[in-house]
RNA sequence: GGCGAUGUAGCUCAGCUGGUUAGAGCGCACGGCUCAUAUCCGUGGUGUCCGGGGUUCAAGUCCCUGCAUCGCCA
């Protein structure tokens, strides 16, 4: 059996972050969980790397394009080794091979009637990157944006998408499992229910040069997602490696759900075009709420997968990932529950189950597994071994069908027998009595075999720990190589096996050890006599709600920018809040004055007011500040997702 | 506005094609053990299964309707 696994190459108009991390965890240890079950497993992942977002990106950072995406797509590969991901492929939509490809994909189509020509007028927004609909605009902008588009009319090439549409219908519908879970599958079917535009396909080169050149004309650079998606086939040797061959009818993508609609939809159809067949599985997961909200920018909550590690660990961060979200539906992630998960779960469950049989066969065994007698097996050990291999079974299919929540508890459920089975058999009893000294060898060697079969089966989850597991366990080398077919079965663990206590496998941590909360968090109701007990002792870093509503947040429209002169940061903003009222922001190396004009944006409206450079600022315009990693900083003004009157109160 | 999903214990969620007193984990309370990372094991409680109608011998599970949240589309 083979498998083909890969994540969406990210955009590398952003740093990566928890999203980005997920999906690729997932893959990971898809990847992982399918050689351990013995197949020959392709992982791949990658960067996608041209458009006009890239361009205006590389221009704010003061770099050229190629410049800029070389940087941000080293700092997606060197995350991944953070995270014990070990993609066999590292595709970059610039590699050269990959343009061919593309290349060799539009010509074919176009060869084939599938590609025309056509003019097309319309509103293009520059943020979003295409034409929007008369209808999708708020007052003549765009409603993602606000900014207004412009109105472009211009000559375009077409992928005649609409001709496919009733074969992929059928596709789906033969196909269970083609988009998982189903209501990602009912949300695509829902939309093909409707009559499918064609899909513009091209940007003229005035406007856009940083792509693939089209093959038939020139003058044209190919939309991004054409480009993009394309990386699934050319990473694997398209047209005549013999990867591809191999690969392609067992692929598997992995998506996160916002977008669905290019792979459910562009790239079968372009795949269907291009005479290919479709993909087999798209496995679609949801968001990661942080702390209640979504995460982003402008309110400054994204989590950074260096520092998770840096603060967690690798498998901790993969364990809580995997266990904590349905794959499929969207999920909290706080460091509350991070905490919890690491405290019960790895801690007291699995890392103290280790320790307390490792104990035990250093005191009552000399540090080595003991065989098993025959003559002391009673209905426990039995009942044992069926759960172990029901274990196995239930997590094999769980895995296999992206349940990596329910693929754990299965696990975990063993973890809970074997710790009910010490209890119950008290070898600490069996080791005070001569007579039972068949029994205890018994006991020991049935909780050293199960100890092996959780290891073994936690080592795509995770990779590290499951190490440090079999090395305890004495399994080192023979765990390296191990499959579920030939080890996952009761029995593999060898009498006189020598075991090593080793360093705790979990350590607890301190339930108050925790980063200070982004500001705007929402605070947990509590009863009068707890929010009291808060007030005397709040943890360093946060404050009461009575305090954050000491801070007035008003929403502010920008009526008037300008710089302030021989101040290189400042710009003087008039805004309507709904009064008038001059503030100074500092956001002159990050914003130009003409493009702010229109904008809503957050301001502290009860700031003292100051002078800066002799301008009386009366109030704050809250931004959002981003690091990367060379140190360079951005700043995104916070604003309102929606149109609101300037002067409400943000609370 | 159209389509769809979700709404179950304090929290996070399981409950397949309707069938005995509605479940798990976490948290909480009490008890037990001592091999163990103040861990583990046992016991316990609370639920208008979103509201309102209906079908049925029987509904958290099906139908209608309302509300709330979310998503896709326009």
């Amino acid at each position: 059996m083979t498998t083909y696994i890969t994540t969406p190459i990210y955009y590398v108009n952003a740093m990566p972050h928890l999203g980005h991390a997920y999906t690729t965890i997932v893959a990971d240890t898809y990847a992982r969980f399918r050689r351990l079950a013995g197949d020959e497993v392709r992982f791949q992942t990658g960067t996608d790397e041209h458009g006009e977002k890239i361009v205006q990106a590389a221009e704010r950072e003061g770099e050229t394009p190629r410049q800029y995406v070389d940087r941000i797509s080293e700092a997606f590969r060197r995350t991944w080794p953070l995270l014990a991901v070990e993609p066999d492929n590292f595709i970059r939509t610039t590699d050269p091979g990959h343009i061919r490809v593309v290349q060799e994909i539009l010509q074919k189509v176009h060869d084939s009637g599938d590609i025309y020509f056509s003019e097309y007028s319309g509103h293009y927004c520059q943020g979003c990157e295409r034409f929007l609909t008369e209808k999708e605009l708020k007052d003549g902008k765009c409603p993602d944006h606000l900014t207004e588009p412009a109105e472009i009319n211009e000559q375009n090439y077409f992928f005649r998408m609409s001709r496919y549409q009733d074969w992929l219908i059928d596709h789906i519908r033969k196909n269970p499992d083609f988009i998982t879970p189903e209501r990602y599958r009912n949300e695509v079917l829902s939309f093909l229910s409707e009559p499918l535009e064609d899909l513009c396909i091209s940007r003229p080169t005035s406007r856009l040069t940083w792509g693939i050149p089209l093959p038939f004309d020139d003058k044209f650079v190919t939309y991004v997602w054409f480009d993009a998606l394309i990386n699934y086939v050319t990473g694997i040797g398209y047209p005549d490696g013999p990867e591809f061959e191999k690969y392609w009818s067992v692929a598997e993508h992995v998506i996160a759900k916002d977008i669905l609609k290019p792979h459910a939809i562009y790239w079968p159809t372009m795949l269907r075009a291009a005479g290919l067949a479709p993909y087999r599985r798209l496995h679609v997961h949801g968001y990661w709420n942080v702390d209640e909200t979504k995460m982003s920018k402008s309110l400054g909550n994204v989590v950074r997968p260096r520092e998770l590690v840096e603060e967690y660990g690798v498998d901790t961060v993969r364990y809580f990932l995997l266990r904590e979200m349905s794959f499929g539906l969207d999920s909290s992630f706080s460091s509350e529950a991070i905490v919890a998960r690491q405290n019960s779960d790895l801690a007291n469950d699995l890392g103290n189950l280790f320790s307390r049989v490792l104990t035990m066969i250093g005191k009552y065994a000399d540090g080595m597994v003991p065989e098993a007698d025959p003559s002391a097996l009673t209905g426990a050990e039995q009942e044992l071994v069926d759960a172990a291999e029901k274990m196995i079974t239930s997590y094999q299919e769980a895995m296999d069908g992206f349940s990596f929540h329910q693929g754990l508890q299965a696990v975990w459920d063993l973890i809970g027998l074997l710790n009910r089975y010490i209890v119950t058999n008290a070898p600490w009893e069996l080791a005070k009595d001569e007579q039972q000294a068949g029994r205890l060898r018994t006991v020991l060697y049935h909780l050293a075999e199960g100890l092996r079969l959780i290891a073994l089966v936690l080592r795509p989850v995770m990779p590290g720990a499951a190490d440090r597991m079999a090395a305890a366990l004495g399994l080192a080398d023979s765990m390296a190589g191990a499959t579920l077919t030939a080890d996952g079965r009761w029995g593999g663990m060898r009498a006189g096996t020598r075991v090593d206590r080793g360093p705790q496998l979990f350590p607890r941590l301190d339930k108050k050890k925790k980063k200070p909360q982004p500001a705007g968090q929402k605070t947990r109701k509590k009863d009068k006599k707890s929010r009291a007990a808060a007030q005397e002792e709040l943890p360093e870093g946060m404050i009461t709600f009575d305090q954050f509503g000491k801070v007035e947040l008003r929403v502010a429209e920008i009526v008037a920018a300008e710089k302030i002169e021989k101040a290189d940061r400042l710009l003087r903003l008039t805004l309507r809040a709904p009064e008038e009222r001059t503030v100074v922001a500092g956001i002159a190396r990050h914003y130009r004055p003409g493009e702010l004009v229109g904008k809503r944006v957050l301001i502290v409206a009860n700031l003292k007011p100051a002078k800066l450079m002799g301008v009386t600022s009366q109030g704050m315009v809250l931004a959002a500040k981003e690091t990367d990693a060379d140190g360079n900083e951005r700043l995104v003004l916070a604003t309102v997702d929606g149109d609101i009157a300037p002067g409400s109160r943000v609370a």
